[in-house]
Formats: C-alpha cells, sequence, structure tokens
RNA sequence: GUCCCCAUCGUCCAGAGGCCUAGGAUCUAGCCCUUUCAAGGCUAAGACACGGGUUCGAAUCCCGUUGGGGACGCCA
C-alpha cells in the first residue's frame, strides 16, 4: 500500500493496480454474544483495513459472505471456532450495510484421535501410528480391498464423511456420533433419532472446548444401530456390496432374497458395517467356486486323521431329517458320543470344508442355508483336495 | 511474535456451592458362556492439572501458575 504520495504516483506509473481496503474502526471494541461462547470482544484496533475487493473486481470472503448471508436471509451463523476472530469484520460490513446482525455460534474443532490438535486430513499419517485409529482403517480396508479397490490413504481416509459411506456405515449412527462430540442432553442419553436430535439439540449446552475424535467409539455407535435394524432393512443396506462382487443379482430373485435374508441373520451382530457381508461370498458362489483358505485348510483338513472323520461324518448328513440347523446339531453330538470323539475334531473340518474358512459364524446355520446337495457336494470337494494335497506331500 | 480460547477417568460427556465416597459411555483387564469368530453377562481398574483465595462448605466462584490449542491472506 502507498504510504505517501510520491509513493502512489511511482506505482501508478510502474503500472501496479489498487485493491479496495475496508477502513476499519481505531478504537473502542467489537462486542456481540456468541451463542455457545458467551459475550465476546475484540479490540478494533487490532483489525486490518482489510482488503474487499482485488485489482480485477472480483469480491473478497468476508464481504460476500456477508452479503450472501443476509441476502439468504440467514438468522444463524453456526460455524467453527477458527472463524470467531473474523466475526468483527464481518460484523462491521454488515453493520456498514444496514443489515441486521444474525445471531453468531462459534462451536469447537474436532481434534485429533488421542490428541488435541485441529483434526486434520493431511496429518493421517501421524492418526496411523495409533492402534485404535489403524484398527478401524484396516477393517475398512479389507472392505474396499475384497470389492476389488485400492485403499489410498489420499482417497480413503477415516477423517472424511465419504470413508464411511463407502464400507457401509450407517448414517445415523455417525450422526449420533458427531452430535455427542461436544454437546449433550445430559448423563446418559446416548442414542437419538433424527427427530429426538431435532427436538432437543440446544447450542447452548455445545461445549467450548475441543474434542477429540475417537473412531472405535464411533463404531461402537454403529454396532449397536445395525444391531437395531430391521431385518428387512439390514438386507437392503448389505445388498449393493454383493451386487458389486456380481453375487447378487441387481433385481435378485426370490430365492436370491432368501438366500441373503438368511445369511445375515445367522451372521447377525458380525455384520457391523454394511460392508462386512463381503466376508461371506462362499454362501453365493457355486460349490465348486469358493476359496480355501490355506492356513485353515492345512490345519483342520490336511490334518493327520481329519479327513477320515470328515469322511465318517458324511453319511450323518444324507440321512439327517430335515436338514435344519437344531437336528444337524443333534446329530453331530450323537456322532461324536458313538465314534468318541471330541466335537471340535469333527466340527472344524466341517466348516473349512464348506466355507473355506476357519472362522465365521454357527456351523449348524451355515450348513441349514447350503443345503444337503451343496454341503454334501462342498465336503467331497474338500475331501478330493486333501486327497490331492496328501499325495504331492503337502499333509 | 501479537491477540484469543480451553482445562473432570486413556477418550467422549454429566456436574451451573452442599444430592460427589464424582455418574454414564467407550476403551482396557479378569471371569462366565461357547464348535471357531463375534456377541452377551458379571466384576475390576481408571479423573476433578497445580497453588492461592472467597465461603460454614468448592470439581463448581475469583486470581495466579503450568499445560494444551486456535487465529493472525489480494483463501474460504
Amino acid at each position: 500500500m502507498a504510504e505517501t504520495d510520491a509513493d502512489a504516483a511511482r506505482f501508478e506509473r510502474e503500472g501496479r493496480t489498487a485493491v479496495v481496503r475496508l477502513r476499519m474502526p481505531r478504537e473502542g471494541a467489537c462486542r456481540f454474544d456468541d451463542l455457545v461462547r458467551g459475550p465476546v470482544a475484540f479490540d478494533w484496533a487490532l483489525e486490518q483495513d482489510h482488503v474487499i475487493q482485488r485489482p480485477d473486481g472480483s469480491h473478497l470472503y468476508h464481504l460476500a459472505s456477508a452479503v450472501d448471508d443476509h441476502d439468504f436471509g440467514i438468522t444463524h451463523v453456526i460455524r467453527a471456532v477458527e472463524h470467531l476472530s473474523n466475526t468483527p469484520r464481518q460484523i462491521f460490513i454488515a453493520d456498514g450495510l444496514g443489515y441486521e446482525r444474525p445471531h453468531y455460534a462459534h462451536l469447537p474443532y474436532v481434534a485429533a484421535p488421542g490428541g488435541s490438535e485441529k483434526l486434520s486430513k493431511r496429518k493421517l499419517g501421524k492418526y496411523m501410528k495409533q492402534a485404535e485409529f489403524r484398527r478401524v482403517y484396516d477393517h475398512a480396508s479389507a472392505i474396499l480391498t475384497a470389492l476389488g479397490e485400492e485403499a489410498s490413504p489420499e482417497r480413503f481416509n477415516p477423517v472424511m464423511v465419504e470413508f464411511y459411506r463407502d464400507v457401509g456405515y450407517r448414517p445415523e449412527a455417525l450422526v449420533n456420533y458427531l452430535l455427542l462430540l461436544g454437546w449433550s442432553l445430559d448423563d446418559r442419553t446416548e442414542d437419538f433419532t433424527r427427530e429426538q436430535m431435532v427436538a432437543h439439540f440446544s447450542l447452548e449446552r455445545v461445549n467450548r472446548s475441543a474434542a477429540s475424535f475417537d473412531p472405535q467409539k464411533l463404531m461402537a455407535f454403529e454396532e449397536r444401530r445395525m444391531g437395531a435394524l430391521p431385518a428387512g432393512e439390514k438386507d437392503e443396506a448389505v445388498a449393493p456390496f454383493l451386487q458389486r462382487l456380481g453375487l447378487l443379482g441387481a433385481e435378485p430373485t426370490p430365492e436370491e432374497r432368501a438366500r441373503l435374508r438368511a445369511v445375515v441373520a445367522a451372521a447377525g451382530d458380525r455384520i457391523k458395517v454394511a460392508g462386512d457381508v463381503v466376508h461371506y461370498p462362499e454362501f453365493f458362489q457355486e460349490d465348486s467356486a469358493f476359496a480355501y483358505d490355506d492356513k485353515a485348510f492345512a490345519k483342520r483338513l490336511a490334518a493327520p486323521g481329519a479327513a477320515d472323520r470328515l469322511r465318517r461324518f458324511r453319511p450323518v448328513l444324507e440321512t439327517v431329517e430335515p436338514f435344519q440347523a437344531d437336528m444337524l446339531d443333534a446329530a453331530l453330538h450323537r456322532f461324536v458320543e458313538a465314534e468318541e470323539l471330541k466335537i471340535g475334531q469333527v466340527i472344524h473340518a466341517v466348516r473349512v470344508a464348506v466355507t473355506g474358512k476357519a472362522v465365521g459364524f454357527g456351523l449348524f446355520e451355515a450348513l441349514e442355508i447350503l443345503g444337503r446337495a451343496s454341503t454334501l457336494a462342498r465336503i467331497d470337494r474338500a475331501l478330493a483336495a486333501a486327497g490331492d494335497r496328501a499325495d504331492r506331500g503337502e499333509s
């Protein structure tokens, strides 16, 4: 800025163009009542003469926002504390233009996991070093990987809402968690519907201190929400993930719907976010197509005697009638008693044979869902594979 | 550097002078249940930053210290 007329003349000769600055008050203070922070005062003397228009004629944020807020009839300006120090100049502009002042509410910023620094998407690397944060990222990343997508931290960042949407967190869980970050109704109410949030929320009860983001607590809200979801809605939430894997038709047939319903019910609370279904593809794949987990196969089927016990148990499965979880359960117990075996000596082999995995939901529910024909076909495939591996000296 | 803000379990909140031997949630640990993995049940551990005031009485009010953070653009 030109300090003297001589400077101004020289600048003009040099072809420099001018900006428009707003002359601010030199003394006194700007006072206003912030809905969350109470009475606030800023000395005018500390304020710069802010630029409000560039040489090209375009206007800057402070002017634009004051005018926009007025034009849009904004009554409450609710934003993060970072903007608190911007308020006096915006008030000055609004007052100067003869606008009615809006109410202001400055919310605390959200702090980084385990810290008090402002949460920033650029500091992901730092947050990743923290075990709990890492766990949430890894869980989501596994889902994305199963979907055949790459989980790059730039795009897939737990600091951004898209992250949670992409892996199937319930929106209401995220909103509920965020609601309680810096606000509470009382000392125990945790779960709110949208209607209750609207009815109870008040800026007066918003905290003045920053709250740090705890991804594990978010997960706790998510689990509760998912657990409370009616079966039909849970199926709907989960379906798109299977469709992306090509395991479910765009317009599921009645049979597909029934299978989906059964798997989701059996998986129960193991499906914490909708995307967790990707861990149960074997129920939607051909008997000859699903994959075996190598470790599980080696431990449960290739181990000495395992295949033999499975072979002896097979006839039992041929005759159980009806082919239902409780009947299967009873049949296995009778079998192990007669053979003087422990239940674990058979059950794990069956699980790996029909699902390919060492872990999963209740085995008898799994068998019922697959049905007799698939169960037997899968056991035969597993026995053949175990034989092959034994022939190749892999047992 | 200049201005400003914040301060209760690891984390998120409750607490607006006596209801506090500080409550809930989450996390952690142990036990129970159990075919795996989850879940569930029970129990436990865990905090008023420090120092001065004010008061019969302070987590709550005041002052200071310490600590943590934010804002300082011809960005939004």
